[in-house]
DNA sequence: GACCCCTCATGAAACGATTCAATAATGCCG
DNA sequence: CGGCATTATTGAATCGTTTCATGAGGGGTC
C-alpha cells in the first residue's frame, strides 16, 4: 500500500494540490462545494498527511522534547505530565527521552534531536558537561529550557524550586515539634539539591542551636535509608527525628524502625521531600515537603513557547516555585 | 542564524552536495582527503543534518512511539526503560505520548502519530474503540505492538503477562501457608487485568476448599485498600490474608491495617501484585506478583523490529509471559 | 460596455536530503 | 600506447508539502 499523497487526492478531486493544500490548512479560502469534494476524496482515499513534509517546508517541527533522568521518577513524570498539554494544544507531541543519567544517552539524544528540529527541548542535564552542546542548539534557534538546574548560570530560561527553603520548611516543622536532635538523610553531597536542602535545614537548626547529625548513603533509595537508619540507631543518644533529603530514603527509613520495633512518630519522627504518591501511601503517612511538580512542567512549556513567540526579542527568565510542607502522621501523631 | 545545509558544506569543501551525503551515509565511499576536508567544513560551520527532508525521502521516521494509560504508571515506565535500548540503537528516539485513559487524546495522538510516519508503535489502547484505526495504521505499513492487551483477537503482534496464572501463584501461596479464608481487593471488574487475576485466584481457591470474600473498590489506589479494609475489618470472622489486585491497593490495606493495630503479617497477610519498587521499601516489605515489565518492553520492541524487517511477509506473533511470585515479609513473618 | 473589485483556483518554485546513472580520473596489463 | 577495470565524484531527479504570484470568471457601478 503506497501512500496516497496530496497529488491522490487532487486527481481523484479533479483539482489542483494547491487547492488541498488550501482545504486543509485554511479551509475558509476554499468555495464550500470544492472542500466538499476534496474531503470526500480524501476520506476516500484515507489519505494521511505527511508530516515530514510539512516540516521540510516549516523549517521545524511542532514536537517538544524533554530529556529527564529518569523516565520511572514521579517527579518527572509529573513534570511531563504538566507540560502535556500545553504542546498538545499547539499540535504537537511530547518526546520522553531518558538519559538515565548517563551522559553519553544524553550527548546522542540531543544529537537527534538537534537533526529533528524539534520546536524546542527541556531538560535536566546529566551535569554541567553539556552546557555547550546546548548553548549550539540556542544558537540554531532551539529554545532549551532548564528544569531543577543551573538557575540563571546559563544562558536560557529555566524553571526550579526553592531547595533551601524546603530544608528550612522540614527543620523548622521538626523544631517546632519540640525535637533539639536531628539526623539528615542525604546522599552524596555533590548533588546540588541535596547540597540545598542540607542548608537550609543547617540554617534553621543553627539558629534554634538544635544539634544536627548528617548521614550521606550511597544513594538516594530506601536501601539507603535502611542503612543510615541502622547507622543512627547505633548511637546511644540518638536523634529524635529524621529529615530526608527525598521521600524514598523517608520510605527506607520507616522501614528500618518498623523493623526495629521503633514507633513512629512517637519515639523518632521523619520527614520526607517530595511528597509523591507513596508518602502519603505509607504504613505511617509520611510528612514530607511538597514540589509544585506539574506546575514546573506547565511552566517550563509555557517559557518555551514564550520564546518561540518572541523570537530574537526574548529575555530568558528564571522561574523558582516555593515548595510547601505537609504533614502527616510521622511527625504529628494525632493526624 | 538560517540553517546551514548540504549545499552550504558542499560549497566550502568544494565538493558536490552528492559527496557530502555520502561522506554522511557511506564514508568508505569517499577518498580519504575528501572525506578529511568534508568534515573539517562540517565542523566549522556547525552543520547539522536535517532529518525532516531525509525522512520524506526514506518515507518513514526512525522513531518509535509507545502509547501508555498513565506517564506515572511504574507499570508502563518500566516498559518503556525496556524498549529504549534497542529503539536507541537503530538510530531513533523513542516518543512517549500519555492516554491518560482518554480516549479522545489517544486519537489525537494516534492521528499525529501517522502524520510523521513513525517506524511503529507499541499500545495499550483504552478499550477498543481505537481497533478500526490500529488496523489502519498497520494498513499503511505502520506496524502496532499491542502491550498488554488483546492478545491475539487483532491483527497485530502482541505481549502480555498471563494475569490468570498470577492469581493463582497469589492463591496458592496464601493456601500453602495454611490460610482458609482469603480476601481479594479488587476494582471495578470490568478492567479486564483484574478479572483475570480474580479468576486465577477462585480457582485455587474453589480446589482447596478455601473461602473467598471479594471487595471492590471504586479504584485501584490506595484510598481503595484502606477502604476495603475498613469493610473487611467490620466483620466478625474477617479472613487472615488478602490478595490485592496491584500494589496500590495493597500498600493502603497495609495501611489501614497499621492504623488499626492489626499486626502483619501475623495477623493478617497480604499479596499485592505488579511488584512495584515500593512495595520492597513498605514498612512491611510487601510479597507481591512480579510481571517483567521490562522484558515486555524489550520484546514488544523486538516484535516491532522483526516486523519491519519482514515486511509483507510477516506474521503476526503473541508472546505470553509468566508472572513470580516474591515472597516478602507481609506473608512470611521470618524474612 | 468599460472598468474595477472579489472570490477562487492554479501551477511552479522552494525546502534539504538521498540515490543512481553517468562521467572523469587513475592505474594496470599486454 | 590503446584498452579496460576500478575508483571517485558529479548532477539531476525525487520525496510531499506549502506558498505566492498570476489569472480566470463573475458581479456591480458609472
Amino acid at each position: 500500500m503506497s501512500t496516497t499523497s496530496m497529488k491522490d487526492v487532487a486527481r481523484a478531486a479533479g483539482v489542483s494540490v494547491g487547492t488541498v493544500s488550501n482545504v486543509l490548512n485554511r479551509p475558509e479560502a476554499v468555495a464550500e462545494d470544492t472542500r466538499a469534494r476534496v474531503q470526500a476524496a480524501i476520506a476516500e482515499l484515507g489519505y494521511v498527511r505527511n508530516d515530514s513534509a510539512r516540516q521540510l517546508r516549516a523549517g521545524r517541527s511542532r514536537n517538544v522534547a524533554i530529556v529527564v533522568l529518569d523516565v520511572a521518577n514521579p517527579f518527572f513524570t509529573d513534570v511531563v505530565r504538566g507540560a502535556e498539554p500545553l504542546v498538545d494544544s499547539a499540535g504537537g507531541v511530547v518526546t520522553v527521552c531518558d538519559s538515565g543519567e548517563d551522559l553519553a544517552r544524553e550527548q546522542r539524544h540531543l544529537e537527534i534531536l538537534e537533526e529533528q528540529r524539534v520546536l524546542g527541548l527541556l531538560i535536566t542535564p546529566v551535569d554541567e558537561s553539556s552546557a555547550e552542546r546546548l548553548a549550539r542548539l540556542t544558537a540554531h534557534d532551539i529554545p532549551v529550557i532548564l528544569v531543577d538546574r543551573g538557575a540563571g548560570r546559563y544562558p536560557h530560561c529555566s524553571v526550579a524550586v526553592d531547595d533551601v527553603h524546603g530544608g528550612r520548611l522540614a527543620a523548622r516543622h521538626l523544631v517546632e515539634l519540640g525535637h533539639t536532635s536531628i539526623a539528615f538523610f542525604g546522599g552524596p553531597p555533590t548533588i546540588p539539591q541535596v547540597a540545598d536542602r542540607l542548608a537550609g535545614c543547617r540554617e534553621v537548626c543553627e539558629e534554634a542551636g538544635v544539634r544536627l547529625d548528617t548521614y550521606a548513603s550511597a544513594s538516594l533509595n530506601a536501601e539507603g535509608g535502611r542503612a543510615s537508619v541502622d547507622q543512627m540507631l547505633a548511637l546511644s543518644d540518638a536523634p529524635t527525628a529524621i529529615f530526608c533529603a527525598n521521600d524514598l530514603l523517608a520510605l527506607g527509613a520507616l522501614q528500618g524502625l518498623t523493623m526495629r520495633g521503633v514507633k513512629v512518630p512517637e519515639e523518632c519522627a521523619i520527614v520526607g521531600y517530595d511528597d509523591i504518591d507513596f508518602a502519603a501511601a505509607a504504613a505511617v503517612p509520611l510528612s514530607s515537603i511538597r514540589q509544585p511538580r506539574a506546575q514546573l512542567g506547565r511552566t517550563a512549556a509555557q517559557l518555551l513557547f514564550d520564546e518561540v513567540a518572541e523570537g530574537s526579542g526574548h529575555t530568558h527568565r528564571n522561574v523558582v516555585f516555593q515548595p510547601e510542607l505537609v504533614a502527616r502522621a510521622s511527625t504529628v501523631a494525632d493526624l
